[in-house]
DNA sequence: TATGTAATTGAAAAAGATTATCAATTACAT
DNA sequence: ATGTAATTGATAATCTTTTTCAATTACATA
C-alpha cells in the first residue's frame, strides 16, 4: 500500500505532533521520493527551497518518521545509512547503486527459507534483511 | 572454506605484509571467533591481553583483512558497523541478537529470484545482502 | 481573532566513530 | 648484526549524529 503525504500528516496529527513548515516539507520530499536518502542529502536538496532548514531537523523528522513505521532502512546501495518511505508490511528492496531508485519486492519463500532455519540451527529467528543492488536500465545506459 | 590462522599469515607474507604481534593478536582473535565484532568491542578484549595495542591499529589490520578478502560485514544483530571472519564463497549469516554468534548459511534459491527480480524489473543485479536476526538456543534460555 | 502554552526549531556544543599525520619503533631481508 | 622500509601509537583532524537551550511557532481555547 502506497503512503500519501496526507496519511502521514493525519498520522502526525493523530498522535500530537505539530505540522510545522519543516516537517511538511520533508514529508513532502520523502514521500514523493522512490529513491534512497540519507539524511544530508535529503538536507541538501531541502535546503535549496526552505533555506531555513536545519540539518538537525531533517535527523529528527526521520526519526520521527522512522518510530512511526514510515520509514524503511536500506543498507546497501551506497552507505549504510540511507532510508526510502514504506509500509511496514513485509518486504525488500532492490537498488540501484547508480542513481539510488528503490524498488520494492516480495519474496514468498522467504518464510520457508526461516523455518529451516530455525530448525537447522534451534534458533528463534525474529527478523531478516534482504536487499538486492545493481544498475537500472537508465544508469546501466550511462554506464556504456 | 574454514579460514585458518595458518592461511590468513600465509597471505599477508605473500603480499609483503609484515606480521607484527598487534597483527598476530588481532588474526588470532578474529579467526577464532564465531561471533560479530566490532572495531572497539575487538580493542576492549585484545587490550586486556596486549596492553600495547592501540584502537588504530584494530581499525587498520581489520581494513587490510577486508581487502584481502577474509572478513564478511554484518548489519543487523546490533549496529550495523561489525564483521566476522568469512571467506568470499557466496554464503549468507544467521546472528543471534543476544551473544552475536554468527551462523553461515546457503540459499540455492537467490539466483532464481535475482532472474526473476532482473526480468521484471530492467534492473542489472551486481550483488545482494541476506541476514537472518533471532535467538540462539543459549540467549533463549537467559530470556525466560 | 487574540492569547497562552507546550512543542518545535536552529545554532552551537558535545559526543562518537573513523581516518590522517608523523616521529619512533620494529620486522625481516641481507 | 645492520639497514631500511613498513608499521605502530599518540595526537589531531574529520564526519556523523545527538544534546542543550533560548527563541520561535502551532494550535487549542477563549
Ligand atoms: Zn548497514
Ligand atoms: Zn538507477
Ligand atoms: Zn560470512
Ligand atoms: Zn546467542
Amino acid at each position: 500500500m502506497k503512503i500519501t503525504e496526507a496519511r502521514v500528516k493525519a498520522t502526525l496529527r493523530r498522535y500530537g505532533y505539530k505540522l510545522t513548515r519543516q516537517r511538511r516539507s520533508i514529508i513532502k520530499a520523502v514521500v514523493s521520493s522512490e529513491d534512497r536518502l540519507t539524511p544530508a542529502a535529503l538536507y541538501n536538496k531541502l535546503h535549496q527551497d526552505y533555506p531555513d532548514i536545519g540539518l538537525v531537523t531533517v535527523y529528527r523528522t526521520l526519526g520521527l518518521l522512522d518510530n512511526l513505521g514510515f520509514l524503511c532502512k536500506l543498507h546497501t546501495g551506497g552507505d549504510c545509512h540511507a532510508c526510502t518511505i514504506g509500509t511496514p508490511e513485509p518486504h525488500h528492496h532492490l537498488i540501484c547503486s547508480g542513481c539510488g531508485k528503490v524498488i520494492d519486492f516480495f519474496c514468498r519463500s522467504m518464510a520457508e527459507l526461516e523455518g529451516n532455519l530455525a530448525e537447522e540451527t534451534g534458533f528463534t529467528i525474529k527478523d531478516h534483511l534482504l536487499e538486492f543492488t545493481g544498475y537500472c536500465q537508465n544508469c546501466r545506459k550511462d554506464l556504456m
